[in-house]
DNA sequence: ATGTCTTTGTGAACGCGTGCACAAAGATGG
DNA sequence: CCATCTTTGTGCACGCGTTCACAAAGACAT
């Protein structure tokens, strides 16, 4: 999950549970799928298996939503997708900034996904003069001293952070202050922001970092105990001191050339 | 959050619960940001507000790894960056390749996050053989042909996939059988991975459709009928589609088809 | 040494999410 | 109209994750 939901302790949005609505969208993805190849009706294992969930998970999941299945038949594509698509709030038009025309900024721009879901990207802000102007994407990037008017002319209350991390935070106030009130954050950062504002944060360096714990646990387990059984419930009390912990408490003299010391911008 | 773990029932990995490892790289970025200010220590309400978490959570997070701390002073910032970093797998170098050089491919390639965070990106991979030998973030395009023996010469176990959803799987396969373990995946599919393989998943606009719903959420908290919008100022373009099944019933749903044909690409 | 003060480490309770398993509901065929 | 078969919708139990609250541990001053 390369997400992060900041505030908000989980809060049961008019009854349906968080998890759910983070996999709402996988189901719709599926469906319309299903949809374009002119599918009338589907099943909850067969929708499941192409989202990549459990059957009883995403019958539990709809049952959220409301009664929208046959027993012994399954469910219709078509009204399903109109359905998730309203619960979603797909259903209009959301006008979308994205600051930060980088390489990343200018991803996103490019990415076909916004467009074709409901979203729609009303424009690109960058704080370089120089790019001032110059068509991504189709559209010319504006500067930074344009945001409010942008957003304000627009209507505009959901903005893409893609700026360095030193630039985040400050964006952010402004989109804030603009009128803004969900944040899609690309920045290696933790964003401050008021209460009623959503930030929902995607971190490419994090996700890499949780792959490598696992990589480096698979590659330890021939060399430690190789054992399918150590999987008991023996150490969950008590600490679980790792056995190199003492060894390593000695490695704690200083400066090791092996931990990086240089963020990422 | 713009993650997403496929399979592996949360399994917890040596003790260390898929929760805490998820923070881990959180921990390590504040703490990182103290050392270069040559902050000696740190206590666990400092490090827990840097980190954007509860501090009890933390303190929780940290005893999963050992009795790091000091009761009455805090944590050493420097040893706690060691511990972290070794726990991640991150004192040694993971070699990655990118396979999809598009928008997003080249952007993560020019991502400083990654080669300052122990990885290191042996190879950008693309089906164009147009863009072979194209130099990208200082290396040269390889053309697909050369993946199996580019993962094989580097001892590559982790590959990103940047390409368009419809060349996502195949990748994938060609990956896993080359030697591949860890999968970071752009692309909007599902991807079917043999046991023993780790899949991540990054997708931009699932991201987009969580914030629509609680804006949406937001917006309509006083009004009960759906497809309202939130900003009073401008008026919503478009595509207030007339409520009921019944229309969503005759064909072409939403905006349109999923699965854009050019991906984050 | 002794007392005070700060901060860790964790036991325990609670709530959310997941998955099983099954009864109810409806389709379908005779 | 009845029997059978398929598939939904959900009650229930279980386990993970979060949070509170506090005792234990150490630093520090006197």
């Amino acid at each position: 999950m390369a997400t992060g939901r900041t505030h908000r302790p989980a809060t049961r949005s008019r009854g349906i549970p968080e998890a759910t609505v983070a996999r709402l969208p996988l189901y719709l993805r599926a469906l319309t799928a299903l949809s374009e190849r002119s599918v009338p009706t589907v099943s909850s294992e067969e929708l499941a298996t192409a989202a990549g969930v459990n059957s009883a998970k995403l019958r539990k999941d709809f049952s959220y939503l409301g009664s929208y299945g046959t027993r012994g038949v399954g469910y219709d594509v078509e009204y399903l997708v109109y359905q998730i698509s309203r619960e979603l709030g797909l259903t209009q038009d959301w006008p979308v900034v994205i600051v930060g025309i980088g390489n990343l900024g200018a991803a996103l721009a490019n990415y076909g996904g916004f467009a074709s879901r409901g979203f729609r990207v009303a424009a690109l802000i960058d704080a370089d003069p120089a790019m001032a102007g110059k068509p991504v994407a189709g559209l010319p990037v504006r500067h930074t001293d344009e945001l409010e008017s942008i957003i304000s002319d627009n209507g505009v209350s959901i903005g893409v952070i893609a700026t360095p991390a030193g630039a985040a935070q400050q964006v952010c106030d402004r989109l804030v202050a603009a009128g803004v009130t969900s944040i899609l954050n690309f920045a290696p950062t933790v964003l401050a922001v008021p209460d009623g504002v959503d930030v929902r944060k995607v971190d490419l360096s994090i996700e890499l970092q949780i792959l490598a714990f696992h990589e480096q646990r698979k590659a330890g387990e021939d060399v430690n105990q190789p054992g399918q059984g150590a999987r008991t419930t023996a150490s969950r009390t008590g600490s679980t001191r790792p056995a190199g912990a003492a060894a390593a408490r000695d490695g704690r003299k200083g400066p090791d050339g092996d931990v990086p010391a240089v963020m990422p911008a």
